[in-house]
DNA sequence: TCCTAGTGGTTCAAGTTTTAAACAATACCT
DNA sequence: AGGTATTGTTTAAAACTTGAACCACTAGGA
């Protein structure tokens, strides 16, 4: 197969998409390492388990709907839980999981930094999109989404694979 | 004012941007990573590097196309010229200024990269997006960059700012 | 039952990157 | 001249990521 270059709009949408992230996640990480002290990542596995039911989840499970490895969640829960806003938990009927569970104080943490985040976003993106564009948006990256992982679900949110190997 | 939330439209598109991004940008750089040895922030400096008159930029305005720190850029410029991909040049006008130049190698570099990058994007992105989307994406992205930057100019791509305080 | 393969998680060492503060060398302005 | 702002780099500390190695346990036969 001979190269299959972008064509000019893809090539300008492309840019815009590549500015529009880096700048993006630039102002989210600083917001939120501002008001809360930690990257958007760690931020990011508090608010997973919040919405998990009972704010528990395996450790692998969780590696997996953030897309990252185990390695570097481990790290990452390992401070949180040092901060005392995660938990470690066993679990009864196999012994080698562990479950990472929201503190109250997480949650606290969480709820505090909640308004801020949303704010931040509020005007950083849903300001200048119209109604359209926001359901553009969502289409637009749930295909993108499907495109990487080649039609397998469980992506960041949505329909989170609560159930699925639990006991 | 009370804290504004997102609706659950824009609750639905947030996450699904958050997904779609991280795993892009996971991908794009694992991409880039095994393909050339350097991750992407790193091309991206070559590649608006080529793009620029006489493919050379000052440092200062290099790290603010590229939203990044000069400290940042500093170190990304050192690795890049130690592998003898980017030249550093004074400036006649402004002892200060330090130019990096992009060599021969690092065109070759970029050059030999880019077709197996242009077809990691499209197989992750365009692939699953009709034409209306790709205008829709460019449409959105700008937006949010200008939402970010409040309206100042001199993006990452696009209108770049050459010409502002050369010479 | 015992053996083997596979899973779940952590640890470890190494390397990379990031940050912030401090510096040195100019340039600019009055 | 003298004070101030810019440019870029350096520095040391910290944070993060990776990959391989590793332990403990589970599962599935023979």
């Amino acid at each position: 197969m001979t190269t299959r270059w972008l064509s000019p709009a893809e090539q300008r949408a492309w840019r815009a998409y590549i500015g529009a992230a880096s700048l993006l996640e630039d102002t989210i990480d600083r917001q939120l390492q501002a008001e809360t002290g930690m990257p958007h990542l760690y931020y990011s596995i508090l608010a997973m388990l919040s919405e998990a039911p009972d704010r528990r989840l395996r450790m692998t499970d969780l590696a997996e709907i953030l897309k990252i490895t185990r390695s570097r969640l481990t790290y990452g829960v390992t401070r949180l839980a040092n901060d005392g806003l995660v938990r470690r938990e066993g679990c009864h009927s196999d012994k080698r999981t562990q479950i990472a569970v929201l503190t109250d104080e997480g949650m606290a943490v969480l709820e505090r930094a909640a308004p801020g985040h949303a704010e931040q976003v509020m005007t950083a993106v849903f300001d200048r999109l119209t109604p359209e564009q926001v359901g553009q948006l969502e289409e637009i990256c749930g295909a993108i989404t499907r495109g990487i992982q080649g039609e397998n679900p469980g992506a960041c949110g949505e329909d989170l694979p609560w159930r699925r190997r639990s006991s």
